[in-house]
DNA sequence: CAGTGGTCTAGACCACGTA
DNA sequence: ACGTGGTCTAGACCACTGT
């Protein structure tokens, strides 16, 4: 560990001194320590039991206050890498790999970080009147429309998924200009301004239906494991409801939680 | 929205006055805010457009520092019902009811949530040698045992889930102690001091082994929905890991998160 | 340009664990 | 009794959004 530690002097004013750290926190002061304790942690230091420095040590090594050096260890326990009591020093909980929300959101990249190459096949777009439930999820109004996509994902060629995708008219209106080739849709979107930053994800199992069998080719009323998606932009409107089928076998989705820290939970399938 | 507002005078002097307000916010002033800014936000208060008032106004309205009104909101935003944007106010997202940690922990919790009944049939219970998976997993030394249990879940007297437990000894001995009919192992546990602060989950499909099929009376080789979870105290040691293996159609798992909070990700299926 | 949330500081007191 | 993290305050400046 060590991000030119000591020097207590190095305050504000060379802030982003060697320029050339790209990524290395994109800017606040927490997030480069934060990502400095991650790899610490990650790398191994702090001995085998794992027990970090107190906060105050930190703030001084840092050359930070006590609250910036808070702040960063937030991170780090909602990704659930430190335990977090009063009274005892911070422990290392894991090594978890936590992937950004970019690699979640999108299968394209999520590819990439395995070292596999995406494909996506384009299976219908269609325009149409939104019905109740996709008016609902979209908050559009009767009579507007939606564009419905669905899409064959493959991994290195091999089938995984089918993707149906519910797209509000502005953004729909991108995404159908788009030649059939163009592997990821998130990334054109994103050019266009269109932004992904908050989404609600459902898991569970469905059986497969007549279009999945064919574009998946495994068996109809086969299982097949659900990821419910509703996406939305930084000011709340919805542009995107999705629905992705993977073959069994293919995905597993991970979760971390803890009392502090709660955005998972189980329902009842009841209601669709 | 209310916590009868204004009096800044009122500043930490008389807290916990009224001691009656059990779960209002368990002490912290933050959370007590917390929660009154979810009930006004479910109550559909900062009308249609769901716009809230900025940080400053919430810190006189509620007599408090504008430190605390964020910690406040950020709960709501870990919680995905509020946005957070530099340079406009927040707003309303969704009204998602997000269940406690306890809940999502304990089936029987989860069960009362929903008014159903929660049932456990005791199908095995041995104590042998771990596997290297086990000590991996919980974190033990080459010899140490675990115990092993199998169970039947029932919500209303109807089979839903197959729940296979691996304790460490010192958790499993005080389990293997409690007479078979003692529905809640997470209530008892956390009585003899044994806490569940922090869990990591992963979810996907399996099939149906012949104990499985047995117990749920489904078809052997059918597709059930997995939930692996190991769970650690506060000190990071582990306490369990179990997998349930729950019949299609009963449960779905949601999970929320945003480019700030990450805490799901999806992982290719090699590994076990 | 004014308003808003994001970041950071410096200091204070408290509740909890542990020795 | 002491060290540790949890909570809270008061004030400051900055980055961004909107008018």
């Amino acid at each position: 560990m060590a991000l030119e530690s000591g020097r207590p002097e190095a305050r504000s004013a060379d802030a982003s001194a060697g320029a050339s750290g790209t990524e290395r926190g994109s800017g606040s002061l927490y997030r480069k320590v934060a990502a400095d304790l991650r790899e610490a942690i990650t790398t191994g230091a702090f001995g085998e039991a794992g027990r970090l420095p107190a906060e105050g040590a930190l703030a001084e090594q840092y050359g930070v206050s006590r609250g910036t050096v808070r702040q960063a260890l937030a991170v780090l326990r909602s990704d659930g890498l430190v335990t977090s009591r009063r009274g005892t020093r911070r422990v290392v909980l894991g090594t978890a790999r936590v992937q950004s929300f970019s690699e979640l959101l999108s299968f394209t990249r999520w590819a990439y970080s395995m070292g596999e190459e995406p494909g996506g096949i384009l299976d219908s777009m269609v325009r149409r009147p939104a019905d109740a439930a996709e008016r609902e999820q979209l908050r559009l109004e009767e009579g507007d429309e939606v564009y419905v996509m669905v899409r064959l994902r493959t991994l290195s060629g091999t089938p995984v998924m089918v993707e149906r995708t519910v797209y509000p008219p502005r953004v729909g209106e991108i995404v159908a200009e788009l030649p059939p080739d163009v592997v990821s849709h998130t990334e054109v979107l994103r050019e266009h301004g269109i932004l992904f930053t908050d989404a609600d994800h459902t898991i569970d199992i469905v059986a497969a239906n007549g279009d999945d069998a064919r574009l998946l080719g495994c068996r109809r009323g086969g299982p097949l494991l659900r990821e419910r998606r509703r996406t939305t932009d930084p000011t709340g409107t919805p542009v995107e409801w999705s629905q992705d089928r993977y073959l069994p076998g293919t995905v597993a989705f991970s979760v971390h939680n803890s009392l502090a820290t709660s955005a998972l939970s189980r329902h009842a399938r009841d209601l669709d």
